[in-house]
DNA sequence: GTCTATATCCAGATAGAC
DNA sequence: GTCTATCTGGATATAGAC
């Protein structure tokens, strides 16, 4: 009896995670608006109305897909963080890093794409603009912090920290728009012609 | 008689520039499809059923849009191509004007934010999706083209001038999208920062 | 849990009076 | 040229059978 509970509650749970990620796919992709529920049905093989089985709204998808992105990109920062390095090499280490994601992993550029849909639209849910508002610009002010550290240590360059931040995620971003939005013959940029920009 | 009609094909564009400037802000704001023909009318002050006496559909008005904003990227870089200067000069002209007019320019960002939109999404009219293909390139190709001038002159870095122009194109885009995207208190980095990495 | 059918609403586009 | 009224289609969400 209780075995069975258990195994409904996995079954339920493995559903909802195949319609987030299809979801995630159109939402990407699409965007909210043009992203209709019908598409989301039929990409992950199942009825229009089963969907409301799962899920109460298609909003509701939406803001949890938006909480998991970025958590996804808060977590890197926050283990970038953690790792005991010195902090120039914390910075360069993460330029080859996400450089490499974003030419390699695609799940990584959708997940950057929802979030650039979701930042770049005012026609968002209220709940997923008030986990922006919470959530976007703690990747900012921990690099500032890494990069004042490195300064500390003569090893990163002169100039405002949060400026140099500003510099390196709106750099990131930009290139992962880049990457997500042209099919193939993308030019990615070597790392060391970013990292010289940052380290002395 | 002539008079008459000349005076009347003026008004017609007046108007036609009304409904375009009052779309412009809120296509580069919500999008395409958060956006309604009722809020277009709203903005605009006319009843909705007057705009299709000015446009055919709501694709026509998004995709003339769409055209001038890349028209007008696209006129920034030719210019700068014709301008009698060496080309390491140009390059930090450039960086220097792009980052004051994001920080001014209230229609630069909406501008980029509307090619924002689009390029990233998949779901908007096949004409806007042919004229993306056909135009988004040549910012990329021209400033390129200036970077390998401005490197056999040995004043800018070494490096593949197509990675170099495309640090310089993300950088600038993902600046304007964070500018765009944030109401007030954005960190706007110095231009020096960015100019050191292309200039020797 | 899954489907089909449907209530309901909303938005694009048109028709027609003034 | 401008408005109000309306047609029409499509999409969200629900109801109800299996």
């Amino acid at each position: 009896m209780a075995r069975k509970k258990i195994d409904n509650d996995r079954m339920r749970e493995e559903k909802k995670n195949q319609i987030l990620a299809g979801a995630l796919q159109l939402f990407a992709t699409k965007g909210l608006f043009a992203t209709k529920i019908k598409d989301i049905a039929e990409t992950v093989g199942m009825a229009q109305g089963l969907i409301y089985h799962y899920y109460k709204s298609k909003d509701e998808i939406y803001v949890e897909l938006i909480n998991n992105a970025l958590d996804k990109m808060n977590e890197a920062v926050l283990s970038l963080k953690e790792t005991p390095l010195p902090a120039h090499i914390k910075i360069s280490m993460a330029i080859e890093e996400l450089i490499k994601t974003i030419k390699e992993s695609e799940d990584f550029t959708q997940t950057c794409r929802l979030i650039a849909h979701a930042t770049n639209s005012t026609a968002i849910p209220e709940e997923a603009k008030r986990l922006i508002n919470e959530k976007r610009d703690i990747p900012y002010i921990e690099l500032a912090k890494i990069i004042a550290e490195g300064q500390g240590e003569g090893r990163i360059v002169a100039g405002e920290p949060m400026e140099l931040s500003v510099v390196f995620w709106t750099f990131i971003n930009g290139l992962a728009t880049y990457k997500a939005t042209r099919q193939a013959e993308t030019v990615i940029p070597d790392a060391k012609l970013l990292i010289k920009m940052f380290i002395n």
